[in-house]
Order: structure tokens, then C-alpha cells, then sequence
DNA sequence: CTGCATGCAAACCGTTTGCATCCCC
DNA sequence: GGGGATGCAAACGGTTTGCATGCAG
């Protein structure tokens, strides 16, 4: 609950964990992570990715997405912005919409719930599916 | 992919699944679904009650939903509405701020994708929450 | 030395699936 | 009688957890 504040340390997994997700933009599931910090640091255990990407995640070092589909996804940039999910393959892309600030007083202002946040997720076909490339594995 | 068409059979176990869905405004998760038909089919297996969710679920008859937490969703009002998520006990509920019909057009503008739709989901503490009763596994 | 972090493996939980049986047409 | 639907239980995939060991402060 608490932002940067309980200091963690900054161990070796922690830091290129960090590093290898800063990365790239594809938003990553805690195994392709897994295997990408696995080429540098072979030892690795997958635990070890769980408990630090949860752990980041709840330091607000990065996002855990709250989308849709079987696996969760992690991404480094942690302003607010929007996502889009391929309904074919599952790959979820950053989509520039704007955001939506007065969204949350609007719902705020119709529901009894304490309203902390949004978010925005599109559905579609990705231009590699498009391209009938139906490599992926359909989610749903 | 095709709705409402592949007329399948209606069989007791589908109609019941379907009328226990409709009773509540609550958002059941399959096994608490699974709970409420038990009381009046005392056999009926887990399975076939994900066999049909997800069969009425493609068939257009209900919504699956795709939002965050561990377990999906099921709603028996097919027509596009938003819902908030209780981040401490995993509750869904409704909410009625109005549908943004042009989000969808605004996406595929930006995006290199077929956007298909979207689904807007707001995060925050619903009024038993908030009233102390940390009850529920917190979801995250 | 002391405790947090790690690697490893087993446990867990939600969901899916294979299979023998059942029931409706 | 035949094909889809069911009940049951085992398999599965992603995530979490317990525990012995390791390493930094």
C-alpha cells in the first residue's frame, strides 16, 4: 500500500528483472519475463520473478495490468494509459487514446463504491493476426 | 464466433445455469454459480457448467468478462455497461456511467489494430469494505 | 551473526478435458 | 440406435508457498 517508501533493497534479480522489463514494450507475462532474465541469470528461480514483480508492483516501481485473458502481463511505464488485447493471440499493445481524466468523479459520482482508479482495455485483431497468421493460440 | 445461431438444445441443465445467472446482479464466478445450481440439480458437475458458460457465452446469450482478478465472470445482460471491481474482495458490480460509443473509432484511428471494442472497468472499495470488514481475501 | 532474498520443488486453485454413461430425438 | 450432453475425475497451466541455503549488511 505504500509508494517507494519501505526501501527494498536493490538485489541483482530485482535490478534486471527491472532492467529486462524497462526493455521492451510488449507487456510481458511473468514466464516470457522469466525468460528473458533467465539469458542473463541462469539460476533463476521462477518464484523469484513472481515474488519481485509483485513486489515492485506494490512498491509502484511498475504495473501489474489488470486485463483480461489467463496470464497476468507487466509493463514499466506506470503513468495511466490505455491497452489493447489481441483476441487471437493475446499480445497487448499501449493505445494512445487519450486518457480519460473526469471518468472516475463521473463513476465516483454514481456508485456507493470508493472509486480509486480505471481502466480502459480494447479488444481486437493485431496486424500480424490480420494477416492471417493465426500463429497464437486463441484466448479469448 | 456465431451468434445465436447454432440453435443448440436447451437442456435442464443450460436453463437452469441461464436462470440462476439472470436472478443476481452480482457478477458469479463459475464455481459460485456452480453453488447456486447445486441447490436445485445436486448432480450437476463442475464441468458442465463451465462447458456451458462458455457455450452460451460464444452464442451471445451471456457475457463473459473480461476483467481483472484470478477468476472470470459471468453476466446475463448481454448489452455494453462498465463495471468496478471491489480491489479488496474481488466483488463486481455494475455501473451506470454512459457507454462512450466513440472510444471505439477514436481507438482504431490510433492503432494499427481492428478494434473490436473495449470495456471500461473502474477499481475501488465497495460500502462493505469500506465499513471495516476487511472480510474477503483481498484480491488485487 | 542475523535476516531478508533466493532456488527449488511441491502445493494450490481455477479451468479444461477424456471418457464412460445417459438421454433426447 | 446414434449423437450430443452429462457426471466424474484426472490433467493442466499459471501462480503461490514452504523450506533449506546463501548472501549482504
Amino acid at each position: 500500500m505504500n509508494t517507494t517508501e519501505s526501501m527494498m533493497r536493490l538485489t541483482t534479480q530485482r535490478q534486471i528483472i527491472l532492467e529486462e522489463l524497462s526493455k521492451v514494450k510488449t507487456h510481458p507475462t511473468a514466464s516470457e519475463l522469466y525468460d528473458m532474465v533467465r539469458k542473463r541469470l541462469p539460476r533463476i528461480g521462477l518464484g523469484t520473478v513472481y515474488r519481485n514483480l509483485e513486489l515492485m508492483a506494490e512498491n509502484g516501481m511498475i504495473l501489474k495490468l489488470e486485463v483480461g485473458g489467463t496470464q497476468k502481463r507487466f509493463d514499466a511505464s506506470t503513468h495511466t494509459h490505455y491497452h489493447i488485447r489481441c483476441s487471437n493471440c493475446g499480445r497487448v499493445d499501449d493505445i494512445d487514446t487519450p486518457v480519460l481524466e473526469n471518468l472516475v468523479k463521473e463513476a465516483a459520482a454514481s456508485s456507493s463504491y470508493k472509486v480509486l482508479g480505471h481502466h480502459v482495455e480494447f479488444t481486437g485483431i493485431c496486424p500480424a493476426c490480420q494477416k492471417g497468421k493465426k500463429a497464437g493460440k486463441s484466448f479469448h
